[in-house]
DNA sequence: ATATGACTAGATAAGCTAATTTAGTCATAT
DNA sequence: ATATGACTAAATTAGCTTATCTAGTCATAT
C-alpha cells in the first residue's frame, strides 16, 4: 500500500500494461514449452517469440523457475475456470459421471495440463523432477476423495464399498481412459469426446447408487462444486499476486 | 530327421538335459534382465550366472538377440498357461471378469510380460523398439476382440454397444488398474489381489447384460476359452521346437 | 522509471582419442 | 561329440579439451 506511488488511474494502467505483457510472455513459454519440451525451451526463445527483451522478462519473474511456475499456475487457474464452466453449464453436472466427464475433457484441452498428469517426461524433461508435480497430484487425490465424500454424503454414489478404494478405482479408470490412445494401433483411434463418453458411462455403471438423485440434489452439488472450484481459483490468483509484488 | 543319428533314447536323454540347460540359461537371463535390464544383460554375465561357458550359450542361440525372443516367448507361453490353469479352475472362469481378473494377475505375477504390456522402457531398453512388441501387442488387442465376440454370442456380455468400443473401454480399464499405482501416493497402495478384485468389479458392471449367464453357459466359455489357449500354446512351443533344430 | 541487449560465469554440448566392454568365433581340451 | 574360454573386431564408454549456449546481471538508452 505505500508502495503504491502512483494516481488510480495510472496505476491501474501500467498494471493491465504489465499484466498483458506477462501474459503475452506466458503464452510465448506454453507455446515454445510445446514444441520444444521444458529443457529446449530457453529464456532467449521465449524474449524473441514474445517480442521482448530478455532483461524485460527479468522484471517479471526472478528465474526461469518462477516463470514456468507462473505459467503452469496459470495453466491450472484456466483448467480450473473451465471445468467450473462446464460443469455448471451441464443439468448434469452435479452427478460423479459428469464431473468426470467435465473434468477430463477440459484436461485433454489443455496440453500441458495432460502432460502434468501423465507424467510426460519427454515435454516436461527436467520439470518432472522438480517437486511441484507430486504435491499438486496428491492435492489432486485429496480432492477425489473430498469429492466422493461429499457424493457419497448427498446419497448419489454408492456408499457400500469403502471410501478410498472408490477413489482408487476412479483415478485408475480416468487415468486408464486417458492414457490408453497411446497403446491403441490406429484402427481403434477415437476422438477426445467419445474417449470421455465412454468414461461417463463406465463411471456412471460403477459408481451410481440405485435409485437415481433427483434434479433438486443435482443442483445443490453443482452449486457446492463450482463455489469450491471459485475458492481454488481465487486461492491459485491471490498468489499469483503476491508473488508479482514481492 | 536324417539328422538324428542317436538311437532313440539316447536322444531323447540328450535332448532333456540340452533343454534342461537351456531353460537354466533363460532362468539367468530373466533374472538378470530383471536386475539389470535388457541393455545392461550381457552374455558373460548370463553365462557365469548360469554356470557355463559363453560358447555353450551360442551352441543354443545364434545370436544375443534369439536368446531373448527365445526367453520371451517362455514367459509367454508360461502367461497363457498360467492363464488358462486359472480359468480353469474357477467355476467363474467364464465370465468376462472372471477372465479378466485371471488374465491380470496371471500378468502381475510375471514381471517381464507387464513390463512389455506396460512398455517399460527402463527394463525392456532397446529391446522395446525391436519391433516384436508392437505386433505381439496388436495380437493382443486382436484377442480382446475375438474374446468380446465369443462372450456377446453366448449373451454374456451386453452387446448394445459397439465393439470395437467394448475392446477400448475393456483394454482402458485393465491398463488403468495396471499402471495406476504407479501414480498414486503410499497411502493408497493395494496388493494385486485387492487391485484386480476392483477391476474384476468395474468390468462386471460395465459389461454384464441384465441377466446372468447360468452355468452350463459358463462351463461352455470356460472350455472354448481352454482349448483356445491349448492352441496358443501348442503353436508357440512348436515354433520353439522349430527354431531349436534349424 | 522502464526497457534493452551486450556481457559474464557457469553449464552444457561437440569432438576427439584411448581404454574398456562385449557379441560372436574357433582352436583346443575333455 | 561337447564344452570351453582365450581371442578378435566392433561397439560402447570414459576422459578430456574446446566450443557453444544460456541464465541472470547491469550499464546504458529511451
Amino acid at each position: 500500500m505505500a508502495s503504491q506511488r502512483k494516481s488510480e488511474r495510472g496505476q491501474t494502467e501500467e498494471r493491465s500494461k504489465r499484466e498483458e505483457r506477462a501474459d503475452r510472455i506466458l503464452d510465448a513459454a506454453a507455446e515454445l514449452m510445446l514444441r520444444w519440451g521444458y529443457n529446449k525451451t530457453t529464456i532467449d526463445d521465449i524474449a524473441r517469440y514474445a517480442g521482448v527483451a530478455k532483461g524485460t522478462i527479468y522484471l517479471h519473474w526472478k528465474t526461469r523457475e518462477d516463470l514456468f511456475m507462473a505459467l503452469m499456475r496459470r495453466e491450472y487457474v484456466r483448467l480450473m475456470e473451465d471445468i467450473q464452466q462446464r460443469i455448471s453449464g451441464d443439468p448434469e453436472g452435479g452427478t460423479l459421471h459428469g464431473i468426470t466427464k467435465h473434468s477430463m475433457l477440459a484436461t485433454m484441452k489443455s496440453p500441458l495440463m495432460k502432460a502434468v498428469l501423465l507424467r510426460d517426461t519427454d515435454l516436461l524433461g527436467e520439470w518432472t523432477r522438480k517437486e511441484y508435480a507430486s504435491p499438486s497430484y496428491s492435492a489432486q487425490i485429496a480432492q477425489s476423495l473430498a469429492l466422493i465424500e461429499l457424493l457419497r454424503s448427498r446419497g448419489v454414489v454408492r456408499d457400500d464399498i469403502d471410501v478410498r478404494r472408490q477413489v482408487f478405482m476412479l483415478d485408475a479408470i480416468t487415468m486408464g481412459f486417458l492414457m490408453i490412445d497411446q497403446y491403441m494401433p490406429d484402427d481403434f483411434k477415437y476422438s477426445d469426446e467419445e474417449i470421455v463418453e465412454m468414461t461417463a458411462e463406465t463411471v456412471e455403471r460403477v459408481f451410481a447408487p440405485f435409485q437415481q438423485p433427483d434434479e433438486k440434489t443435482k443442483q445443490e452439488i453443482s452449486n457446492a462444486l463450482i463455489s469450491t472450484f471459485d475458492d481454488i481459483i481465487t486461492l491459485r490468483t491471490r498468489i499469483d499476486q503476491q508473488e508479482a509484488t514481492s
